[in-house]
DNA sequence: ACGCGGATGGCCT
DNA sequence: GGCCATCCGCGTA
């Protein structure tokens, strides 16, 4: 029997893989493992959704701000993980995209939890089924403990990493306009992965 | 089922 | 001062 600490051990994604365009990164990062591991055990799940924000020529990304004290990381390099605080109570994690210095990052807006999931229930007692748990940029770094700490650190290096785990057939990917921008609404710029044989 | 608004605080203008 | 890359609860059906 396995344990239910085991974790499987996979390659991270390399820092060439998000040296790209972050529309195809965020389509690509479908059905990659989101792992984070601390002293509350590993958290993870499979990434099922996904926003690109491509640059300081994209009025909706942070990166038209300029490299500030919040957006400094969002201009770090490629794999390095930006996290923001939005609405006075909430924090959204991104993976940064392209060479170091240009300010481009997809935004990981869901997760199917994997592991760690009495660990999520207990930070989201709100969650009324485990699909809610992580459905949500800000509810998935509630349900992963993830915050300011997480700023900067390397997606492909440290305790919170983004692992290969399969890849998503186009014919699984709704592509569409972005969720809760009022700058460039219709460029279409998220991904989901429809989730085969989810209960209604 | 769906729409609306309050919570809540840091940051840019 | 106003604007958020959001979430949740409450109201009306």
């Amino acid at each position: 029997m396995i344990p239910s600490d085991h974790v499987e051990p996979r390659p991270s994604l390399p820092a060439h893989f998000y040296n790209r365009d972050a529309a195809l990164v965020a389509r690509e990062l479908l059905g990659a493992e989101l792992r984070f591991s601390s002293a509350h055990g590993v958290i993870s799940g499979v990434i099922v959704e996904t926003e690109a924000y491509l640059g300081p020529h994209d009025p909706a990304c942070h990166a038209t701000a300029g490299r500030t004290a919040r957006t400094w990381h969002l201009f770090g390099p490629p794999g390095t993980a930006y996290v923001y605080f939005v609405y006075g109570m909430h924090w959204c994690v991104n993976a940064v995209t392209r060479e170091d210095g240009f300010g481009s990052a997809v935004l990981i807006r869901a997760v199917q939890p994997l592991r760690g999931i009495e660990t999520m229930r207990e930070r989201r007692p709100k969650a009324r089924r485990d699909a809610d748990l992580c459905n949500g940029p800000a509810k998935l770094c509630a349900a992963y403990g993830i915050s300011r700490a997480q700023d900067g650190v390397s997606l492909v290096n440290s305790a919170l990493r983004i692992v290969e785990r399969e890849s998503v057939p186009d014919e699984h990917v709704i592509v569409g306009p972005r969720v809760g921008i009022s700058k460039a609404v219709d460029w279409p710029l998220r991904f989901r992965a429809v989730e085969i044989g989810a209960v209604p």
